[in-house]
DNA sequence: AAGAAATATGAAATATAATTCATATGAGTT
DNA sequence: AACTCATATGAATTATATTTCATATTTCTT
């Protein structure tokens, strides 16, 4: 695969706010405004994120009524996640980066 | 895990060069020098990636006489990048981003 | 069809990360 | 200990990504 494929792709997993979002979706379909709500970032910023998660299949979306609902792309999103939990677990114990914020 | 372990996890992962190394040190263990030559890429640079490979234990080093030999973390690193092919191959067939470079 | 609510989009401003260049450090050699 | 090769580091520059703000779309409601 090629390197800008990896790159526009982790790039959404290195984005606070865009892995904010991806957690606020593992509990559950949101709307657009739910979003806003829960995470207290403005709408613009978090559709931005959105269209940027979206166009890498992290996450897809259905409309219902006036409202935009996203789902977690669960089956490619949960199993990386844990693996880098799992990896910080075994290989990161004393790293200097875990003391910063 | 913290927001910001992720971001900085994968921050490494969003950049064509950190991939472009991790790609070389897939077919074994290489010297700063040796990477320097195979990727074209001057030294400094090769570097300073190495380094914040290195500070998520994405790559592990050891000296040998003058040099510095990497090597990759193959038990994180390979399954992660094996999953967005197969993300890849499955949601994302005629995603936009793809026709770029 | 006019208005309102929800979301998306573009462009400018800002923040963050990568690159470059000069130089420091460290390990082997003479 | 002086020299050389290999690598690392810091700071300034440059490139890239994110945020913000104003506004456009879209869909529902009346």
């Amino acid at each position: 695969m090629s390197y800008y494929t990896y790159h526009i792709f982790f790039r959404n997993l290195a984005n606070p706010l865009k892995i904010r979002i991806i957690s606020e979706l593992k509990k559950g379909d949101k709307s657009v405004n739910q979003l806003v709500r829960d995470i207290g970032i403005e709408q613009s910023n978090i559709s931005h994120a959105l269209s940027s998660l979206r166009c890498c299949n992290i996450v897809t979306s259905k409309i219902k009524g006036k409202a935009r609902i996203y789902s977690l792309n669960k089956k490619t999103i949960l199993p990386i996640l844990k693996m880098i939990d799992k990896h910080e677990k075994e290989f990161c114990k004393e790293c200097v980066y875990k003391k910063r914020k």
